[in-house]
DNA sequence: TGTACATCAGTGAACGCGCGTTCACTGATGTAC
DNA sequence: TGTACATCAGTGAACGCGCGTTCACTGATGTAC
């Protein structure tokens, strides 16, 4: 055998990586195999030997995104201290100024409502696992039958926040849109909303 | 002269609506010049004689969708009716399902951060119109320094609602977001935020 | 130890196709004589 | 009134290009003898 043992897998794994970063910022349709691959230190010719097309892809990409998240749940002392963690992190100007190593779900929602559906499933189960993460870090307070509303308004706000904050071209304008989501998350997290 | 007074600007505007729906339903990368232009009952070629790119035709039917927005302040006996019609009338499954025809910041945010810089800043000055419209809908007693952050607020949260509504593959999943979003854009729109 | 061969990750030419854009042309009409 | 011509919105072939995908091939290595 040419290659050493992993070689293949060791590959594979670097391509989805690239994807994963690519499609974040370009979007889905505006990346090609070819420059994905060069991106790779490869030709177009051998993705096929890896993956049974882009869609496939896709997919790999997206779960490679979301498992290199940097939302950890304890990332924080206190839950409360986590969650308000979680929110400024999400909604700094960093996060908007790098979408290849931030969040697929920002960075793709628009386009993946058009994907195949094992695809968009692949997605909604993410988009689900998130907000109960979100809502495992809400007040005790925040009562049973609210706590999965609760959290998916908090990431709403984030999402639409943080998309806001990336197409407006003034960044003074910007700052004080990710600065206005972050008060509103954190307002809607607390009990008796 | 061939065609009645009036015939040219007819189609141009014909192929704005055209674009504007198709543009927001499939996307702008998706849709093609050719494809658009069948569906205004054209052959392609024509299209240079009314546009001078296809981003030019972008930012008139960005334009066009803004104007023909639902989005009217007078929807309501009182401010806060008005703002609540708004809200529910933007988070309705009817605007989830009909992308073509709903808020094209909600369609195209995600990849008009990647055009031009003059389409960005169309999207830009309509994004800050509308969220100008909604701050004027909030309570006399949000405080004046508060009243700008506080719209862009509920606007987001409207937008990142809607978007994961959209994505969703659950129906009844994607039902309970939009309630979610409701409650929650209503829930920023009060005082002592 | 030295040679012949099997392996297989990666290569690059080629496929049909659709893209945005250009341009010589069409043909129904209004106008000029 | 009848004919020749100018107008110009719209047509459709063609441009170079990049797309996703396929496939015969390469060539460095491990194994068999």
């Amino acid at each position: 055998v040419r290659f050493a043992k992993g070689h293949k897998e060791e590959t594979r794994q670097r391509i989805i990586e690239v994807a994963s970063a690519m499609f974040r910022r370009e979007g889905v349709e505006a990346v090609g195999i070819a420059g994905l691959m060069a991106e790779a230190g490869l030709t177009h010719g051998g993705f096929y030997a890896h993956f049974h097309s882009k869609e496939e892809l896709v997919r790999e990409a997206m779960l490679s995104a979301f498992e290199h998240s940097r939302l950890r749940q304890d990332a924080g002392h206190t839950k409360a201290a986590a969650l308000e963690n979680f929110v400024r992190s999400y909604l700094r100007p960093a996060h908007r100024d790098a979408p290849e190593r931030g969040c697929a779900v920002a960075a793709l929602v628009g386009e993946i409502g058009r994907h195949e559906t094992a695809t968009r499933t692949v997605f909604s189960d993410k988009l689900e696992a998130l907000t109960k993460r979100i809502a495992d870090l809400l007040p005790d307070s925040v009562a049973e039958t609210e706590r999965s509303a609760t959290a998916t308004a908090i990431f709403g706000t984030m999402l639409g926040t943080l998309q806001m904050a990336r197409v407006v071209t003034d960044s003074a304008r910007s700052d004080a849109i990710l600065e206005s989501g972050i008060l509103a998350a954190l307002h809607l997290a607390k009990p008796s909303g």
